[in-house]
DNA sequence: TGCCAGGCCGAAA
DNA sequence: TTTCGGCATGGC
């Protein structure tokens, strides 16, 4: 396991080389995320944190249309580089299933998200398909994120828990989101109230922030180990008895005997298994040496 | 046209 | 404690 990673400067964009192999597409369209869209380039284009970036596959690594500094202060967490997925992948090298799904989701990470977009994003997923997650999360942006950039640059963040609080369900009628309207703008009250504390369930177990996060209508389990996985960092958030009874099931099931296809659920069962791996797993040095 | 999608809620059993 | 219908909407 390399642990070490160099960040060249391309001007326009930097390379990462030298560190775990990383893999955009396994990442972006496992189905953790919902404002990453595959290019005609191979490359990815997303909104996180703020910001905007363009990331592909280079010979040695991969690329970030960012500047170093930038990369440093936000990309390199977002992208949860400093976590060993190899010694995670090859901790769980003990079975068929297993060894078929590390494969198959080989290079995803699971990104480190902020907590509001992941809680909200995951609200809207509920009994929902992944391309209409994408769609309602899209337009919510559109509406009632902050506009930044401009020409063929220009974004919108994800809006804040202030500003969808201070709306009503008829107000987000534009997104087409149903019942979901109502749990969105009752979650983003919580939130800009205090009710719902991203920092006190930092310092609470799994299970107490789990509880208090289902305290708000519309937030069951799923969502609620979701939001605590991608948005909190919770990386033990999913039982592996819960979850992956599920894909063992699906995996079984498959019809053509490979086991896992290019299904965002099943690679999100995958996912789980890097939740349940925290006990493993070793944190690394990613100190970025000078460009 | 009908089924289902990465749920949740609340009532009834 | 478990089960089940209803909820909005759109993709297939």
């Amino acid at each position: 396991m390399k642990n070490y990673y160099s960040v060249t400067d391309c001007k326009s964009y930097i390379e990462i080389r030298g560190g775990e192999y990383f893999s955009p597409r396994h990442t972006f369209e496992c189905g953790q995320c919902f404002r990453w869209r595959p290019d005609d380039r191979g490359g990815y284009s997303g909104v996180a944190g703020g910001h905007k970036a363009r990331i592909w596959e280079t010979d040695g690594g991969f690329a970030i249309d960012c500047t170093a500094e930038e990369f440093a202060a936000f990309w390199r967490d977002y992208l949860d580089l400093g976590r060993s997925y190899t010694d995670i992948a090859a901790a769980f090298d003990t079975d068929d299933f297993t060894r078929q799904a590390m494969e198959f989701g080989h290079g995803l990470r699971v990104l480190r998200q902020e907590p509001w977009e992941a809680l909200c994003s995951f609200i809207i997923s509920q009994c929902n398909n992944i391309p209409r997650i994408m769609k309602i999360v899209d337009a919510l942006c559109t509406g009632f994120g902050e506009k930044k950039g401009s020409g063929e640059g220009a974004y919108c963040t994800f809006p804040t828990p202030e500003r969808l609080a201070a709306l009503t369900a008829e107000d987000l009628s534009p997104l087409r989101a149903g019942y979901r309207a109502g749990y969105i703008i009752e979650a983003a009250g919580a939130v800009a109230g205090g009710g719902l504390d991203f920092e006190a369930l930092r310092n609470m177990s799994t299970e107490e922030a789990r509880k208090e996060t289902m305290k708000i209508r519309g937030i069951g389990r799923k969502v609620a180990d979701c939001f605590l996985l991608f948005g909190m960092g919770k990386m033990d958030a999913f039982p592996v008895d819960t979850w992956m009874k599920k894909a063992a099931g699906r995996y079984q099931g498959s019809k053509d005997g490979s086991g896992f296809g290019e299904n965002a659920g099943i690679a999100q069962q995958y996912i789980f298994y890097f939740a349940r791996s925290t006990k493993i797993e070793k944190q690394v040095d990613i100190a970025v040496p000078q460009v």
